[in-house]
DNA sequence: AGGTGTAGTTAGCGA
DNA sequence: TCGCTAAGTACACCT
């Protein structure tokens, strides 16, 4: 990972065009090459960008008759006072950059071009190979809880299963009421009107199919939109909220009793 | 911003629990204190991170009978060689961190806890006030050019207007074709099946209008996924590809007529 | 402040 | 690889 700290401007063409006037910010160029600028603004989304696989370009561009000795290289783990490399001209420094650095996307004609004006720090470290993030806790989690504990739909439910295949792309729960007709859950953490879309999606193409038709829709959530609760009920489904803290402790419930 | 190079280990309690092992990563930590971890891996998401508003303790946790001079401040553009700090007891390095930073978002109970077990370089630079980023091109210039260039619905069809009001919102083009029948037109970079929802509840909408129906329906985009075209199609809406090229050089055309 | 729609979305999974 | 779906999505816009 090489870090730059540098006044910098910087222009992405692609599927848009973005730039950015002359300011200091922070540049990450990873080991692939994909590089990111940070000013601080924002949250964890970068200025301007170019993902992998990408090809680097460095130059220095040459001021006629006016030579200087310019860092080309790369410091390992160690600063560029750059200062003084520009402070020699500080006319010059509004005309030609220190440095300009190109970064061409492999598979498009996407370009990030940034020019760098007063380089403040460049280092490079070797991060090495990272062990990854390890998540728990998302959407499948309230999949896994409700489809074990499936009698929060109604007394007398059954499971059939949970990423029941469709045409159209897996239901998150399949079930079967009291009564033996077939319910479709959809599961969200916060529940939109995109849900309810899809919930009706599947409902709609399930409810074609002979062997299972009538079924009845449910749309489950930790939380919903007024809307989408309103969308929901004039669609006919049912809207289940969800407890992840009750249906966590109901599953330690479950395995204690084995 | 602050710029940090370590070894490493993080977790994350909040919506989910996420947790790094112990690496060499880069932390940035930004003015409101909003912090990113960042490898070598993966685009421009940092494997894990705090948004602002946030509240951030730094700590350095002592290890009992042996005292240690410690960098407790923040060094100013300059490096710390913090092998210096752990050389004295390796074995140390490994049971108590060298800093601990938390990080509490202000709103939630969502925190970010960093173990910092080798620092290898911690500097602060000055960015200052972003310019922010100039964006051109987007959805928006597809429909600037479609809306000029209506007829590529259709001849004799007449613009009545972009962003055409409704109770659930702006269709993105209203026009009416040779025939006097209104065509609400959705307009997508990249058509998928969520766009042809979008077109179908302003359609189903539009036409409980009796002084506007019957309202046709025409996606547009530069690319449509076959799922989604299939949809449409079997909506009775007509999928248009726009070209963005072509339509950019009409465009160009149409100005030198003037 | 909350809902809605877009994103140069990114990331993950399955066909 | 394509296509779909979720994301600690972020971000802009509008009510």
């Amino acid at each position: 990972m090489r870090i730059i700290v540098a006044d910098c401007s910087a222009r992405y063409t692609g599927r848009l065009n973005a730039s950015l006037d002359r300011a200091k910010r922070v540049l990450l160029i990873k080991a692939d090459s994909s590089c990111l600028i940070f000013s601080e603004l924002g949250s964890y989304k970068p200025l301007n960008w170019m993902t992998a696989p990408c090809t680097l370009h460095e130059s220095v561009p040459q001021c006629s008759g006016n030579e200087r000795a310019v860092n080309t290289g790369i410091v390992e783990a160690a600063e560029v006072d750059a200062a003084d490399v520009t402070d020699d001209d500080a006319l010059d420094n509004d005309c030609i950059p220190e440095k300009v650095i190109t970064v061409c996307a492999d598979k498009s004609d996407d370009v990030l071009a940034i020019d760098l004006w007063h380089i403040y720090s460049d280092q490079m470290h070797e991060l090495g190979i990272d062990p990854g993030l390890v998540k728990d806790g998302v959407e499948d989690h309230l999949q896994h809880y409700l489809a074990e504990q499936i009698d929060r739909i109604g007394k007398g439910a059954r499971l059939v299963r949970r990423e029941y295949p469709t045409a159209i792309g897996p239901v998150d729960i399949m079930a079967i009421d009291a009564e033996g007709n077939h319910v479709a859950i959809e599961i969200k953490r916060h529940g939109g009107i995109d849900g309810v879309e899809q919930l009706t999606r599947y409902c709609t193409l399930l409810n074609r199919d002979p062997l299972l038709t009538p079924v009845r829709g449910i749309f489950a959530a930790q939380t919903i939109t007024p809307q989408a609760k309103v969308l929901a009920e004039d669609r006919g489904f049912h809207c289940l909220i969800l407890d992840y803290e009750s249906m966590k402790h109901a599953e330690s419930d479950t395995l204690t009793l084995f």
